[in-house]
DNA sequence: CTCCTTCAGTTGACACTTCAACTGTCAACG
DNA sequence: CGTTGACAGTTGAAGTGTCAACTGAAGGAG
């Protein structure tokens, strides 16, 4: 039976901007996505992942690390991307119970063709409005605020690529 | 024609850990509140709002402008809440096209019931996480990327209020 | 007054997400 | 080997969110 400890103004200020942003930062994103190239920021988010993967490939668990999904969410949304050929699914040759997708290059060509302006609005929302030494401080607490979303560190490491946001 | 600028490290490094954060925290939220009240935390925004509102009452627009939500989602929303005798909605008598949402007792005993294991949720979640210093620049910057989202500052003046979060 | 536009809110259809149940595979153990 | 438990992934149903179309009321313009 511990005591709440309710939060202080300067948390209560945070608090209600983080969640604002957690609201309308998506919203927005989908928003831009799905009028120029109907496509979810979640889609366009799998697509890049893959896109910089060595190969253009990943196993499915792999890709919903990277993505910071649910199994289920990828692979209802992969389906989805297959109808469209953009990815292909192809049983692992060495664990039966893994499946590999793989980045078409119709698939390829759908990012690369959406990069720019996504990018572009990612900047006019979030980089054009901080500067150098809030964006440091953005990285940081984003980066402790995910270690303590998600104890698997899985949003594992990156290999670079040309294009992620 | 302009060419693209594409994200520097650092941008890149706070650019997935924000969305990395918009993507897991409020499954998070959702998932201790419906376990715990059978709340989505979009709900339990709602009737946080409603209650810190002077005679727990609000129009749609204005409730929706503090949940930062679209007046249909809170359309749909209110009248599931309302549903389970949370809310109740009335007639604006001077201005017959707006409608009024009233928190009920029973919605009012439901958020106080929740808050405070909420509360805790969200302190173990971000505040245990960060430095008091920390905290502060959550704020200073998390309120520059709302008003950039949200252009009419619409997440209004709040009235004092015992429990948002 | 009457028309026209805008505003506040609701609704229904469709897309997406989540959850739980299920299939098939691998690894360990007797 | 044959069973058992864990793992990788898929599926379908139920719940949410979004979008566009719609209703009804208010505020002008003539």
């Amino acid at each position: 039976m511990e005591q709440t400890r309710w939060l202080a103004a300067e948390e209560r200020a945070a608090w209600l901007a983080l969640i604002g942003v957690t609201l309308l930062l998506p919203s927005a994103l989908d928003a831009q996505l799905q009028r120029d190239r109907g496509l979810t920021h979640f889609d366009y988010l799998v697509l890049a992942m893959l896109s910089e993967s060595p190969d253009r490939t990943l196993t499915m668990s792999r890709l919903a690390a990277h993505a910071n999904s649910s199994l289920s969410r990828l692979s209802h949304v992969v389906a989805k991307l297959e109808k469209q050929g953009w990815i292909e699914r192809r049983p692992s040759p060495v664990d039966g119970r893994t499946t590999i997708a793989v980045l078409t290059d119709d698939g390829l060509a759908a990012i690369v063709a959406a990069a720019p302006t996504h990018v572009d609005t990612v900047r006019s929302l979030v980089f054009d409005v901080l500067d150098p030494t809030e964006v440091r401080q953005l990285a940081a607490i984003g980066t402790k605020l995910l270690a303590r979303l998600d104890p698997q560190q899985r949003s594992g490491p990156e290999r670079p690529g040309p294009r992620t946001a």
